[in-house]
DNA sequence: TCTGGGGTCCTAGGACCC
DNA sequence: TCTGGGGTCCTAGGACCC
């Protein structure tokens, strides 16, 4: 989807269309600084330079999405929307509404499964789909198929996608950012050396930047540079998986299926706090918020039907260094106590005299909740059960962690 | 001037077992 | 006294993606 969080947004208020919008920060904090700068939010925008004291209130937000007119200023994804407002004094600030992001997302998947039922999720904005047995889907290299899909995703949401048409989900990937927005990029097998051998390592799916830059280090800059390169070579250099993986992309070569289901790996939830904070001196303040992250990945883990054997602890410094704990349980567990318990125990573990920015729980290790089986998990699950632990928590086990 | 939240996958070392 | 290969599980950190 282009701009997926913008676009979504510029259905709502057509009024902002053409001009710089970015969205992200706090959904708490940049409502509060429209109410504070007397915006009705529907009639009037507030430009991010124009925040009072917007350190205060956007301080800690990162952009999400910037609309096309705002890229236009560099301005972009992931960056603090302190820079953007230095960049872009103009730009229009929004919160991300997940609600209406999730609605839209689950709209245009929709749409696309009905043309074309094999689609694999790639987050809330991204799908691959196998254009291999829908009926059209060969003509005119698949063009004819990703129009109509284009079309019919315009129909129902009014929001525009580009598509990239390749024989494997590596090349359609990189074949979707050739011709943005609304466009559509048909690759053929034959096309690798002219199409993507000229462009950055950077531009696979999988390299990043530290990849990158150890490629540079090695004279190695395109694709076509990259496939040039014995094998043995990048091995003997990124290791047996990661070396032969990278040979393998840069001759286009990818095999993996597009696969409908997959189970997930872990659950979690983080928070950056508002202000740095010390694990003794805001011993209350964390104790609460680590109670309510733990509430949440059981509330996560109940509602889709899993159960966890390892708890994970995570915080990040004020200087952003993060350090993570695991702890592994003898029995699985979806229960707030218990993960509350365990993440506890991780706590105990970490170094607690530097100021932190962030903290996590996270649940892996996960498996399928057995409801047949008895365990204390299907006990905790009750909503009196639940409740109950909720306010243990909250008044007794929070205030000796800290 | 700083840097969100939710994920997956990989590596590497150590414990432990056969 | 010195010293095998597996294999699995656990833990910590980091790269990367949307």
């Amino acid at each position: 989807m282009d701009a997926f969080f913008a676009s979504v947004e510029l259905l709502r208020y057509p009024q902002l269309k053409g001009l710089p919008v970015v969205i992200g920060g706090a959904r708490r904090a940049v409502d509060e600084a429209l109410r504070a700068a007397q915006g009705e939010r529907a009639l009037r925008f507030i430009p991010v330079a124009d925040f009072p004291r917007l350190k205060d209130y956007v301080g800690r937000g990162v952009i999400t999405t910037a609309s096309y007119a705002a890229r236009q200023f560099g301005v972009g994804s992931a960056m603090g929307l302190m820079k953007a407002a230095r960049l872009c004094p103009q730009a229009i600030v929004l919160p991300v509404d997940f609600d209406e992001i999730r609605r839209f997302s689950r709209l245009f998947k929709r749409t696309i499964a009905e043309i074309a039922p094999l689609v694999q999720d790639r987050g809330v904005d991204e799908v691959y789909i196998d254009f291999t047995d829908v009926p059209g889907g060969q003509r005119e290299g698949g063009r004819v198929l990703a129009r109509l899909i284009q079309k019919s995703i315009f129909q129902a949401t009014g929001l525009t996608c580009s598509v990239g048409v390749a024989p494997n989900k590596l090349l359609a990937k990189m074949a979707s950012e050739f011709d943005k927005p609304n466009g559509i990029s048909v690759l053929h097998e034959a096309d690798l050396q002219s199409r993507i051998w000229p462009l950055a390592c950077r531009k696979i799916n999988g390299i990043g930047p530290k990849a990158d830059e150890k490629l540079a280090a090695l004279g190695i800059h395109t694709i076509g540079e990259l496939a040039a390169q014995d094998r043995q070579f990048l091995v003997a250099r990124f290791g047996k998986s990661t070396g032969a993986w990278m040979h393998e992309v840069a001759w286009g070569r990818d095999s993996s299926p597009v696969v409908m289901e997959s189970e997930p790996v872990s659950m979690s939830r983080e928070t950056t706090f508002e202000r740095d904070l010390h694990a003794v001196r805001d011993k209350a303040e964390l104790g609460a918020i680590f109670t309510r992250l733990c509430e949440q990945v059981a509330a996560d883990l109940q509602r889709k039907g899993y159960v966890a054997k390892t708890i994970g602890l995570k915080l990040r410094y004020d200087d952003f260094r993060s350090v993570t704990r695991d702890q592994t349980l003898a029995v699985a567990t979806d229960d707030g106590r218990a993960i509350r318990k365990a993440a506890g125990q991780c706590l105990k573990r970490v170094p607690l005299a530097q100021r932190l920015r962030l903290l996590g729980v996270r649940a892996g290790a996960l498996a399928k909740f057995e409801s047949t089986g008895v365990n204390a998990s299907s006990q905790a699950a009750t909503p009196t059960a639940l409740s109950q632990a909720a306010t243990d928590l909250t008044t007794n086990t929070t205030a000796s962690l800290f």
